[in-house]
DNA sequence: TCGTAATATCGTAATATTGCAATATTACAA
DNA sequence: TTGTAATATTGCAATATTACGATATTACGA
């Protein structure tokens, strides 16, 4: 039963829901705001910065990662995660366009 | 173990989960969507349109409610559920001043 | 190569979410 | 009031998410 029933909505639906799963979590938008304020980052730093511990910090940067939202790039010795600027203006145009086309009243 | 650590996090970026929680379900995106394209509605036609069971649907209707984005208002008979806008656009400025401070490239 | 620091993966426990049948409540008409 | 249609609530099963310890992998310097 449990289950989210994705097949009986659209696909712009599921895809409006799928992003917005990204940033209902406090600990990825947190993530996300720290990245985009370092010049550069390292993994560990982010375990330093949001209380939580390493792995769980890596699991929420997978979600954000597999969503696109992130570019790992080399520099120098440690890895480093950039934010995908281009996503990132994709998903809030896709916002957007949905506030945009919802927000008449009914009555 | 398993619980969201909500304190560890900044009241702003708590909220941003929190409202981005509401439309990541498609049930609810597309809830809303449909109630912004009626003139008028009642929850029945709804739980025809969507495809879920009828306590399903008054769930969902209840989160959305819960966050302020619905206002419940008597059209002759029957109960009309009518969208929020203001909220609503309160909550497009949220995503939208998240998304513009973080927008931006670490490397 | 070996050691070490950084990150990823695995396994699992705790909690949350989703969905629905059964039932209750509510609002109105007769 | 009594019947009926619409909506809400309850209770519970199925599934998903979150968190973290233990362990593996990876990248680099010595």
């Amino acid at each position: 039963m449990g289950a989210t029933k994705l097949n009986i909505h659209s696909k712009d639906i599921n895809a409006i829901a799928a992003v917005a799963k990204i940033f209902a979590h406090p600990a990825r938008v947190s993530i996300l705001q720290y990245i985009s304020k370092q010049e550069s980052c390292i993994c560990n730093d982010i375990v330093d910065e949001i209380g939580l511990a390493q792995p769980t910090i890596s699991q929420h940067l997978q979600v954000i990662s597999k969503a696109g939202l992130i570019k790992g790039n080399f520099k120098g010795n440690s890895l480093c995660y950039c934010l995908n600027v281009e996503r990132f203006q994709e998903f809030q145009e896709l916002f957007n366009s949905f506030f945009n086309a919802t927000k008449y009243n009914c009555c």
